[in-house]
DNA sequence: AGAATCGACCGGTAGC
DNA sequence: TGCTACCGGTCGATT
């Protein structure tokens, strides 16, 4: 489930391998992936070819590729199961090989690398959007124009902490509100929480501001150390572009650990649902 | 108007 | 072997 610092693993390594790079050739396939654009992949073929990227940015959980001489940007959400893989073009003459079974774009670059956009339950998407000036004054695709800033933007946090305790939804449902702050994911919130000592069904309009302060800066400080790792991997849903899986998972504390000892105090660590979504706490290390 | 809540989207996988 | 329930990020509809 590709949260903040697996969504930056991926824009790091996507950066890295076409940042300068011009495109020669974009396939698209399900245009279910693309939803957000009226024309579907069609627009992409139109504009994509014989532009060079000029950079791969990232707000939460969404990444873009910026483009030179161009305000188009094109985002790329993950969803919970997409992937970007690189690869080196192997075959000479002949077509293009047709888009695999979860394939849903490849782009190809004039230096034979291929970008591929694999999600296997298609709740990512990819949406080309204008470039619009967006919160802290970057410039941002105007579609996540209502995204707010994450953690690893924010050096001022009273805005965000204000925001929080206004509002009586359970703590974690409002880490998770991308409108509120963005990049957190119920992995990532469950840890943040546990570190800040929070309970995640008390309101969030209970903390006191020094706590929910801290709990941003936890949010903050565990994902930074997760992209350290190279993110969090549960399964075989998230790899980097290379195909290698992130090392995070053996420092979690809390999540998906249920049954298991708590680090702290050796008691059980429990799982409830709130709003939906499951939460994993300490009973004894939480309020 | 705004906030809160809930269902839908999707398909691999766990569990029966 | 085959079936069903479940999970999760986000959006849009409903309350």
């Amino acid at each position: 489930m590709p949260e903040l610092p697996e969504v930056e693993t991926i824009r790091a390594g996507v950066h890295r391998h076409a940042e300068g790079r011009r495109i020669t050739l974009a396939l698209g396939g399900d245009n279910r992936l693309m939803r957000h654009n009226a024309a579907g992949f069609a627009s992409l073929s139109q504009f994509l070819p014989g532009s060079v990227v000029a950079g791969v940015h990232r707000r939460g959980k969404n990444m873009w590729l910026t483009f030179e001489g161009s305000n188009e940007a094109l985002v790329i959400h993950l969803g919970m199961s997409g992937q970007v893989h690189v690869a080196r073009r192997d075959s000479e003459g002949g077509g293009p090989s047709p888009l695999g079974r979860h394939e849903h774009m490849r782009l190809h670059l004039e230096d034979g690398t291929e970008l591929s956009f694999v999600d296997a339950r298609t709740f990512g998407h990819i949406t080309l959007s204008p470039l619009a000036q967006g919160a802290l004054g970057r410039m941002v695709p105007a579609h996540i124009l209502k995204v707010s800033p994450d953690p690893l933007e924010l050096e001022d946090f009273e805005p965000t902490v204000e925001r929080v305790i206004r509002t009586s939804r359970p703590i974690k449902t409002v880490l998770l509100d991308q409108h509120v702050i963005s990049g957190i994911g119920n992995i990532y919130a469950d840890e943040a929480l546990y570190r800040a000592g929070l309970y995640g069904g008390s309101p969030a309009s209970a903390g006191s501001k020094q706590q929910i302060h801290d709990l941003l800066v936890a949010s903050k400080t565990v994902m930074q150390e997760a992209i350290l790792a190279g993110g969090t991997s549960f399964d075989q849903f998230y790899v980097d572009v290379e195909g290698d899986p992130g090392y995070f998972e053996r420092s979690l504390n809390v999540y998906g650990l249920e049954g298991e000892p708590c680090v702290a105090c050796g008691r059980a660590i429990r799982k409830i649902t709130i709003q939906g979504r499951s939460h994993f706490y300490c009973r004894t290390c939480q309020h």
